[in-house]
RNA sequence: GCCAAGGUGGCAGAAUGGUUAAUGCGGCGGACUGCAGAUCCGCUUCCUGGGGGUUCGAUUCCCUCCCUUGGCUCCA
């Protein structure tokens, strides 16, 4: 069956693109590594986790790609200050990046490109848009100009910032002295800065040009799902899509797929601002299948408003569910509750799952089998009915990553 | 200012034209228990942002206003 995701470029659910006997390319913008992961992050990678488990379990192969950016120049501010090389930052906080989504239990995905490594292939895509006859040099940088397009053809904030693009006192747009969406293709840069050769000299390409780069040497472009924070829809997946524009003629991706934010205190949680919750100190204190259950109660489309009280709230919940669940699991006398009611509900999960990621309505399933559990006095499993039960169920574990059983 | 996404009870969140607007959490009361926890049972009146319109009937469709959040070159 197909899945049905919300693409962010038609804003509408649309059906997931794929053809038998190919996998399905899914591009995941992943983090810049200058520090660790917080519950926000958690929530970006959980989206697409969750969209890789039920393709998956669907028969559907995938093939997954989240880069990392190792460099970039709040990594170089922060090795400074640490005293440490660039690289070596990076690399630690990758590994504790990607530890702590391992812990949620977030499949790893296929290919993890360090930006590093993919240099060379970014300054070639430096010099196919040069071609173009769009970049232009200011000072120690070279930007491109993507042409105006018609409304429709990429991401509408962009048009919209080209014709409303009004100076003035006390609003942040614009901010520099170029004209709107224009982005940076190459900058001279020195060591110990990261810093390669280049068209122009010694320097270090522009972040943008990273992904496409990436997805188009390891998955080939147009990918079929792209997507990130909706943070980053604008300049980055903008930009991408310029350069996939100007380069192939052609965009990204076939489907552009954004999970809402995590805010906190009716605020977007970042580090600029000091309120974020590390996914660490979160796993520590309520575990893995709790925080899961917390991140996945509202639609993943739309932001999410993080509280201590939610998160404790949920622990609870997600405590008494599992130990009703598994009371039940466990052999026992015949109870009224059987095989026909887990399979109903690993459907219905099943259904809200294909029905974009519905998981808010996934619970309303369990909820109900823990409801029903409970109002059977007896409240176990007929013999006959276990192993039925149990594939049943563990059928909602594999989509849902959330681990019901001990 | 422009673009985008939203606004349902204390909280999360269902329900897209039709009886008293699900469900869970929380809260309150009770059972059980030496106490606590866990578990179970019961209760939880008052909720669809405001105003118009369409309709026999609107949370749902249309218009308008208000509010919140995100983005506007660091962002998941």
């Amino acid at each position: 069956m197909d899945l049905l995701l919300r693409d962010t470029f038609s804003a509408r659910a649309v059906p997931v693109p794929h053809r038998a006997r190919r996998p399905l390319t899914l591009y995941v913008c992943g983090p810049t590594v200058y520090d660790g992961a917080h519950v926000g992050h958690a929530r970006t990678y959980l989206f697409f986790d969750l969209v890789r488990r039920h393709l998956e379990a669907e028969g559907i192969p995938v093939r997954h790609v989240m880069n990392v950016t190792n460099f970039e120049d709040k990594i170089d501010a922060r090795a400074a200050e640490l005293g440490l090389s660039w690289r070596d930052l990076a690399l630690r906080e990758e590994a504790g990046f990607l530890r702590d989504l391992h812990a949620l239990r977030i499949l790893p995905p296929h290919y993890r490109p360090r930006a590093s490594d993919y240099v060379p292939q970014m300054t070639e895509v430096v010099r196919r848009l040069a071609k173009t006859g769009r970049v232009r040099r200011q000072g120690a940088e070279w930007l491109y100009t993507p042409p105006v397009r018609p409304r429709g053809v990429n991401f509408a904030t962009a048009a919209d910032l080209a014709a409303h693009a009004v100076r003035e006192p006390g609003h942040p747009f614009p901010l520099g002295d170029g004209a709107a969406g224009e982005f940076l293709v190459w900058k001279l840069q020195d060591p110990p800065r990261p810093s390669w050769e280049g068209p122009w000299g010694r320097g270090t390409p522009g972040w943008h040009l990273e992904c496409y780069a990436m997805a188009n040497d390891i998955l080939g472009l147009p990918v079929d799902i792209h997507g990130g924070g909706t943070d980053l829809i604008f300049p980055h997946h903008y930009a991408e899509n310029e350069i996939a524009l100007a380069l192939d003629r052609r965009p990204f991706a076939k489907i552009f797929v954004h999970p809402g934010l995590v805010l906190w205190d009716g605020s977007k949680m970042s580090k600029s601002r000091g309120n974020l919750v590390p996914l660490r100190t979160a796993l520590r204190e309520v575990g893995p299948d709790a925080l899961r259950w917390y991140l996945l109660g509202s639609p993943l489309t739309e932001r999410f408003h993080w509280s201590p009280e939610g998160l404790r709230r949920a622990a609870g919940e997600w405590a008494h569910l599992r130990r009703t669940l598994q009371g039940w699991l466990r052999p026992g006398a015949a109870g009224r509750v059987g095989r026909l009611r887990a399979r109903e509900v690993a459907d219905g999960v099943r259904l809200d799952l294909t029905a974009d990621l519905a998981t808010d309505r996934v619970y309303d399933h369990l909820r109900a089998l823990s409801v029903a559990i409970e109002a059977d006095p007896s409240g176990h499993l007929p013999r006959g009915e276990r192993s039925a039960t149990l594939a049943a169920i563990r059928d909602v574990e594999r989509r849902t990553g959330l681990r019901i059983r001990p």
